[in-house]
DNA sequence: ATTTCATGGTCGATTTATGGGACACGAGCT
DNA sequence: AGCTCGTGTCCCATAAATCGACCATGAAAT
C-alpha cells in the first residue's frame, strides 16, 4: 500500500500557484478568450482551466503553462530577457555546479 | 471512452517547464541539498523531485512551487516587488475585468 | 425585464501521476 | 584505485487528475 498522500503545502507555494491563476485568468479576460476557448486550444477541458485558473495545486505544469502561452502570458520574459537565452543561461550555469551532492560535507550552505 | 488524451504542449510551455526545472535544480545544488533531503522536506518522493527538476509537464503545480519553495527559489518575487503584493495587485486588476467573456462579439482582440 | 450563454460546480469513468522498492552507473572523497 | 552514496531509471500498485456530461447561477446584451 502507498501513503495517503498527506499533501500540504507551503504559504509561498499556495501562493505562488495563486498568483499564475490570477495572471493567468486576467491575461485571458484582457484578450476576450473564453474558458472554453481556451480549453480547446490547449487541447484540455473547460474543467481543467478553470482549475488552473483557481491555482489549484492538483492541476499539472504542462497544462498551466500550455493555458499561459495561450492566453499570452510570458513567464520568465521580463524586459529584453527571452526565455530561450534564459534556458542557455541556465544550462551553463548547471554545468558548472557539481552533478551530485555530497552531504558527508558537514558544512550546508544556510547563510541565506 | 475517453479520449486517449493525445497530449501535445507548445514550445514555450515545454522550455518554461525546462527552465523551471533547471533553476530548481541549479538553487538545489547552490544549497548544497541532495534531491532525497528535498523530497523529504516537501513530503514527497525522489522521483518526483526528479521529475520536477526534468521539467517533465506531467507533474503537479504544487510538487513544483513546494519544491522551489524549498530550495529557495522565489519566482514572481523580482526586486522589492513581493509575491504578496503581487498577489493583491492582481487581485485588484480581476475585479476591474468582466467576470465573463461574451463571444458574440466579433470582435477579438488579437492585436498584440 | 427578458434572454443568452459563460462560468462554476458535481458525478462517474478512465487515464495518468505518484510512491516505494530495486538496480546500475558514476561522481566525489579518501 | 577503492569506496560511498547521490543520481537516473525501471516496474508496479494505488492514489489522484482529467474528461465529458450535466445542471445552476448570474452577468452581459438586447
Amino acid at each position: 500500500m502507498v501513503k495517503p498522500a498527506n499533501r500540504s503545502y507551503s504559504r509561498y507555494a499556495r501562493e505562488a500557484a495563486e498568483l499564475l491563476g490570477l495572471m493567468i485568468r486576467t491575461a485571458r479576460i484582457e484578450r476576450g478568450l473564453a474558458v472554453a476557448d481556451v480549453a480547446e486550444r490547449a487541447g484540455t477541458s473547460r474543467g481543467l482551466v478553470h482549475r488552473v485558473e483557481k491555482g489549484e495545486m492538483g492541476s499539472s505544469i504542462g497544462a498551466a503553462f500550455e493555458v499561459a502561452a495561450i492566453v499570452g502570458l510570458r513567464l520568465f520574459e521580463a524586459e529584453q530577457t527571452t526565455l530561450t537565452r534564459h534556458l542557455s543561461m541556465e544550462r551553463d550555469k548547471l554545468t558548472l555546479l557539481p552533478q551530485s551532492v555530497r552531504t558527508g560535507t558537514t558544512k550546508v550552505k544556510d547563510d541565506f
